[in-house]
DNA sequence: CCCACTACTCTGTGGTACTGTGTACCGGTA
DNA sequence: TACCGGTACACAGTACCACAGAGTAGTGGG
């Protein structure tokens, strides 16, 4: 599949926020677990940069815990009111592709 | 609603692609149709520079008409390109809506 | 002791929708 | 005539986002 870059802005931020609201994870699990999900050139660099500006926006809970295999991770779990914005994503994605649907459909 | 414009990059410009594919067609008149589709916020300058964008990658085919109610209009119509760029669009669609449909499922 | 893997961080870049403003043509109306 | 609203296009500037690319650490295996 060529690039979907453009068409994954506004909605990447919302996966990862339905990733950590499932379960409380850090940034490379979450990276991998993009990938598996079909998401295959989304890289660490981008994923960190969502987390860091979900942390600002403080959506989320941050807690450090050393790791075994590495250096620390930083866990992530949605606060509530990462949660509200986790609804209002599905809701504006529940929007668009309901507009789109109609526009595909109304061709013919 | 409240604001999509995040969400709408890069799937815009596939919107006005399926537009112009469906019927040669205007600036103007493109704008109240995304705004009649239940796009609210799109306004004429972001549809006039995604018209421009197209015709700068030589996805259409442009001719100016008198109008009999204003200036004379620019309709845009798709060529072959522009058609395999829109078959390639409703791909991407496709397949980012299957994953993110997986991603929504996937919670419980 | 090097190397691969895990894990996080930071700076910079390009693309896209949007804002705001300006220009221009036309018909109606007072 | 003068004004106004609707039609139609154009363009400079802004904000935001995903991504590229590079760097820093910690761990364990050969």
């Amino acid at each position: 599949m060529d690039d979907l870059t453009e068409m994954l802005k506004g909605t990447l931020e919302g996966c990862v926020l339905e990733i950590i609201g499932s379960e409380e994870t850090y940034g490379y699990a979450i990276t991998r677990r993009l990938n598996e999900l079909g998401f295959a050139d989304v890289v660490e660099g981008t994923v960190y940069t969502i987390l860091l500006r979900l942390e600002r926006n403080g959506l989320v809970q941050v807690t450090k815990r050393p790791s075994g295999v590495g250096p620390p991770r930083k866990f992530y779990a949605l606060n509530d009111a990462g949660r509200k914005e986790l609804a209002t994503f599905w809701a504006k994605w529940e929007y668009i592709t309901s507009r789109i649907d109609k526009l595909k459909e109304g061709r013919r």
